[in-house]
DNA sequence: AGAAAGCCTCGGCCGC
DNA sequence: TGCGGCCGAGGCTTTC
């Protein structure tokens, strides 16, 4: 699921913990890969408090009165509070979580959990998370950053590559990405050294009106290019037959008529 | 059967 | 010719 703006609303959902106190953190060994051992986790939270919730990109932060922890979700990772099974079945019941599907979490002092759900083992916890190897958050992009994101020496990738590149901005994941370059009519090919001063111009109002817009709807896949997003698919906007391909490492929809 | 809303590593290529 | 950086491909993992 998540991508920046999922993310967001899993820091909203952490705001309620602000204030506990961890009494017990657990991980198994995938979301424990980054550590530098299964029990590092353990170790590192037990009796931090924390302070307050943070984000950059799709990369949950909880300060705490200690060190800095982080929480990755991969693709198909679903924070939890309140949700665990031992507490209350509520998450169980008419969702679909399974809590052989949880890979690790925290407990509280004052009985909650919060938990890490995730079916495809790519979330990952952090501790003390670098963040230097991240570009501005995509929430609140500006065109001064927008410009640094754009620019290239030569030609440079693919634009939905670099919109891709976490190093270049932090967030923007694969449904995002093609509902913008949907949006400002860009061929997602084009190579980001080669954007014109309209296309760029385009591009950047595109990128914050997408992130406004899906966040007000209510996620990363209620854009308006999801519908054209399967093989024999034509473009909401015009009829043209819909082209895929993989463009930075990803599967690419976009409309050969108004994306060029 | 094959793709999936993420990220990491590896290897090739290009330019200094 | 050698090296580093950039960029794309592939792998991880499980599910539907």
């Amino acid at each position: 699921m998540p991508e920046i703006l999922e993310v967001e609303s899993y820091r909203q959902l952490a705001d309620r913990v602000v204030g506990a106190t961890i009494v017990r953190g657990w991980a198994d060994a995938y979301s424990a890969k980054k550590l530098t051992s299964v029990g590092a986790w353990a170790r590192a939270v037990k009796g931090l408090t924390v302070t307050g919730t943070g984000r950059r990109g799709k990369l949950l932060l909880l300060d705490t009165d200690g060190v800095r922890l982080g929480v990755r979700f991969g693709m198909t990772g679903v924070l939890l509070i309140d949700g665990d099974a031992g507490i209350d079945g509520l998450f169980y019941g008419p969702h679909d979580f399974r809590s052989d599907w949880i890979r690790g979490g925290l407990a509280f002092d004052d009985g909650r959990k919060l938990i890490l759900h995730d079916p495809r083992r790519m979330g990952r916890f952090e501790i003390a998370p670098d963040l230097s190897e991240l570009g501005p958050d995509a929430l609140t992009l500006t065109r001064m950053q927008f410009d640094e994101l754009v620019h290239t020496r030569g030609d440079g990738p693919a634009i939905k590559a670099r919109l891709l590149d976490q190093s270049s901005v932090a967030g923007v994941g694969n449904l995002l990405a093609d509902e913008m370059l949907y949006r400002a009519g860009i061929d997602p090919r084009t190579p980001t050294g080669l954007l014109s001063i309209e296309q760029r111009a385009a591009l950047y109002k595109t990128f914050t009106q997408t992130m406004r817009t899906l966040q007000r709807r209510g996620g990363s896949h209620l854009g308006d290019h999801m519908e054209a997003r399967f093989p024999g698919a034509f473009c909401p906007r015009d009829g043209a037959s819909m082209l895929v391909a993989t463009i930075g490492g990803r599967t690419t929809y976009w409309c050969p008529k108004h994306q060029s």
